[in-house]
DNA sequence: CCAAACTTTCAAAAATAAGTGAAAGAAAAG
DNA sequence: CTTTTCTTTCACTTATTTTTGAAAGTTTGG
């Protein structure tokens, strides 16, 4: 397989895994046009590359740089903003990581811990079953959050090391 | 807060958590109703309180017992069908990570694989700058790949309990 | 200032995904 | 068989999400 045909399969595979994860397709694909590029680019190179408008281009920049997954940079006598992908993958994933335990997990948990709350008749059936589930996928719920919260402090070595030296026990 | 309160509220915070993640909202939602309910319920029941159609009630049970996170079960006497779902939280998130695992992580371990082979100039940065993030990007998936296979074959309980007493020491 | 170069916004359009309901299909009862 | 009861399908509608592009906004150099 040549580099060009390699550059469209990853950027058609990163797309589409995005998209099956709530990512927005445009999204994943623009990272994975910076991911593979070895220098920043403009937001017109951005646009020919992928086909894509201004207005959405400069929409997912923006969207990409509150992820913490791309930087803006100024090149020296330069008036154009270049658009800068952080490589390292374990970073990529950490930040992904906290951005969705923040915008995700962590209201599901504050509703979870109120429907904790909710009182009812003992004797019925309807509302033990309600508050059974609802008290195990807390806990669930709680042990995901501590294990990302473990991960987002740890080095990549250390966390998968450690998880594999466990399981070899 | 009431039971049916706190039921309502459940089943639209799952089911908001499910559409984030790329499962349909109504799928997300017909899942929580059967959580919480203490015995299977028909097609009727289920389009009656989520106020859904025949059609879309019928898929999207075909769809959660696909994932095996519902069953269909017989009554004795009764031609109707009923579906109750698995209630057990850490038997949920395994069924989940396993279909979702065969479904997007395989595919694009297979992909990642056969970009790992693309030839090049290794004076091109382009070139270089495309092998070193595939290479990077295709350990990180072998490593969640096996940390997901080992979760697939665990204990809940040994599987956090084995991580938190992992980051105590 | 002003004009050129560049960036951001957002209402409208396009694309995609999800839901409906009536009709067709199946299975059991009589 | 054939009627009844229940389930499945799918062409069409509706809702949601994404994209566009032109206009407004901003920054910088002269």
């Amino acid at each position: 397989m040549e580099l060009a045909e390699g550059k469209l399969k990853f950027i058609e595979a990163w797309g589409k895994l995005g998209s099956e994860w709530g990512i927005n397709r445009t999204m994943a694909q623009v990272h994975a046009l910076l991911l593979i590029s070895p220098e920043a680019l403009t937001t017109e190179e951005v646009m020919a590359e992928l086909s894509i408008s201004r207005g959405n281009a400069n929409m997912t920049l923006r969207d990409l740089i509150d992820w913490g997954l791309v930087e803006k940079q100024h090149k020296t006598g330069e008036r154009k903003e270049y658009f800068f992908a952080e490589k390292d993958t374990w970073i990529i994933a950490r930040r992904v990581a906290e951005e969705r335990k923040k915008r995700e997990l962590d209201p599901v948990i504050k509703i979870l811990g109120q429907l904790t709350e909710v009182k009812g008749d003992e004797k019925d059936p309807a509302f033990m079953a309600f508050k059974s589930s609802v008290i195990n996928i807390n806990k669930l719920a709680n042990n995901v959050n501590k294990t990302l919260e473990t991960m987002l402090k740890a080095e990549e070595n250390w966390f998968f090391g450690s998880i594999f030296k466990m399981f070899k026990k």
